[in-house]
DNA sequence: CTGAAAGCGCTTACAG
DNA sequence: CTGAAAGCGCTTACAG
């Protein structure tokens, strides 16, 4: 475009005015809308945009509109367990797509320790981004509220917990799957079904189990605490929570996982228990992540639409920029069935 | 800190110079590094700031200074491949942490399609940031030169090939690392060793066999074609790499894979066909990336030092736009010996 | 529909 | 060391 790395004064609505032969007003009129211009001054203007190459300056416009036209994408997690987990990766693509569509640049805000968070907190309610996808499953987390209060938009992704009721989110049917998938163990005629839970400060942690319970007490099967053990996401706690399983029960015949990262931890367990999945213990995952494809057998596993969420996320929250009030919204879920079951 | 989602007025420079009995110029110059500025006065404005709450408004001095205080990290590859592959991770954590030590917010850029190169590359010369991160290992990426001719500060993740020499980057040392495994299969006697390499317009693709060829060599190990398979850096092309290998030589004893995503393939085929690694086939992987742990038997590997690629690339982008040339950054790497050799 | 003017919040020479 | 003033590039009532 230019010479070897010069950046040269870029030109400004003026430059465009003069050339256009109109006023800083009427350029200014085109750029937002056009509304109130002439289609003569309209065009005037468009042709001396093409010509000078002009492109707003958007500090100039922010500074002005007191909007940054920026959205952030914050994790207030430990890292390693966004990063270790496919969905993470799935959720931020979306997004990025979905604003990319708007036009609007996302910030990626990583806040894993106390101290960050506290500087992020400021940052954002210093109004450098018009709002926040927050992702963030444990409750507790003072992010949140603070962002509320300080009445930055806000969605997040998955129903908080032990938020006010006045935040957006946006979440698949966690129960829903799950019944779905304990539902699928139980007509393929298993009866001691093990669960491997989330954490029980999340909503997948809670709400899963929640459906697992729901088709035991349908199907008349009896609730068993034994086949009850927690995970907290993670490939390790999902090995540890099949040796555990299989130590107190050892002839149990499937079992549901509350994550497919999880989930092949399990399946880790039980070929070294030398137990042959789907035929001595069907493994029922969920998430639908990358992993479940590449587990050894495939995981069958609950699809959470993350293409959907991320864009409902990005819809409820532009809506919310806009002046809308809060939402939430749930999204089906979809039994995969694979070779684990 | 206000009241319910209300956003009030946020202070200016204007209250804290009221605040502070001072004049605006001298608040600025105590934000600015303090220079020139008594150290009464000094005192008297951080009260004031302290008290007022305030916080710099960033698109009123970007509007002046012309910087963004911003960093880009741009990803012009298919996005699949990338959230695949687990350095991307790493990468993308190390240099968030490494911009947040400097208070540098990140933006994340994502340029698959032809469409949205355009878009964004329009975006970054705007000046919307104030340099660019670049992870595009292919050649033939026109982005890359079109940022460096518009004279954005810009370094790439990895040697650029058919690039001009003017733009820096940061990379491991492929070439060495992919000797030091190669060495290390020969020292376990291996004598038929295979190689699955990255794609060959890559630097990782064209360095790691000029690696593997060079030891082949300097151990009086013909080279042999049959031997050689093209992959893509995906663990799907590292399966059907490994096939084709066993197809082609049955009896080789041991294979160096490009990646760890591609050496799980590669494991994944060889159990298949009935090899027990390391006994039948030693592999060795390269990255050290999560995969290398997560397989069975896990990876040998050689470790690329992806927490001080990052930081490098940080470093040497903020120097660039402080005004330096230019530079290269080459890393050592390390082999990590686990399981499967 | 359009121009002239004020002003967004800050930085930076310029005089003192 | 410090204040008054100009100006960064834009938007938005305000008159016409």
């Amino acid at each position: 475009m230019s010479h070897s790395g010069g950046r040269r004064r870029p030109p400004t609505i003026h430059d465009v005015a003069r050339e256009a032969g109109v006023s800083r007003g009427t350029v200014s009129r085109v750029l937002n809308g056009g509304h109130y211009v002439s289609p003569a001054a309209q065009e005037a203007v468009n042709a001396a945009i093409r010509r000078t190459g002009y492109v707003v300056n958007r500090h100039a416009r922010s500074l002005i509109t007191g909007r940054s036209d920026s959205i952030g994408f914050l994790l207030t997690e430990p890292q390693e367990r966004f990063f270790e987990d496919p969905n993470f990766n799935v959720l931020l693509r979306g997004c990025t797509q979905a604003l990319a569509a708007h036009d609007i640049p996302l910030l990626l805000m990583l806040a894993g320790t106390e101290d960050e968070r506290r500087r992020i907190t400021r940052y954002i309610t210093a109004g450098h981004v018009d709002g926040v996808l927050l992702v963030s499953s444990h409750s507790g987390d003072p992010v949140a509220e603070q962002l509320r209060e300080a009445g930055v938009p806000l969605v997040m992704c998955g129903k908080p917990i032990g938020v006010g009721s006045k935040v957006s989110y946006v979440a698949a049917d966690d129960r829903d799957g799950a019944r779905d998938m304990v539902r699928h163990l139980v007509s393929l005629g298993r009866r001691r079904v093990g669960v491997v839970t989330g954490p029980l400060d999340t909503p997948g942690g809670v709400e899963r189990l929640a459906g697992y319970r729901e088709v035991l007490a349908e199907a008349g099967i009896a609730y068993d605490e034994r086949l009850v053990v927690p995970g907290d996401y993670s490939r390790a706690s999902g090995e540890a929570g099949a040796e555990l399983l299989l130590s107190r029960v050892p002839d149990l015949d499937a079992v549901f996982v509350a994550s497919d990262l999880m989930a092949q931890g399990v399946l880790t367990a039980l070929h070294r228990a030398g137990r042959e999945v789907p035929r001595d213990v069907a493994v029922g995952g969920f998430d639908d992540s990358p992993a479940a494809v590449a587990s050894t057998p495939a995981l069958t596993t609950i699809r959470q639409p993350w293409d959907r969420i991320s864009s409902e996320m990005v819809r409820v929250l532009l809506a919310q920029i806009g002046g809308d009030d809060q939402s939430a919204v749930i999204l089906p879920t979809e039994l995969v069935r694979r070779g684990s079951t």
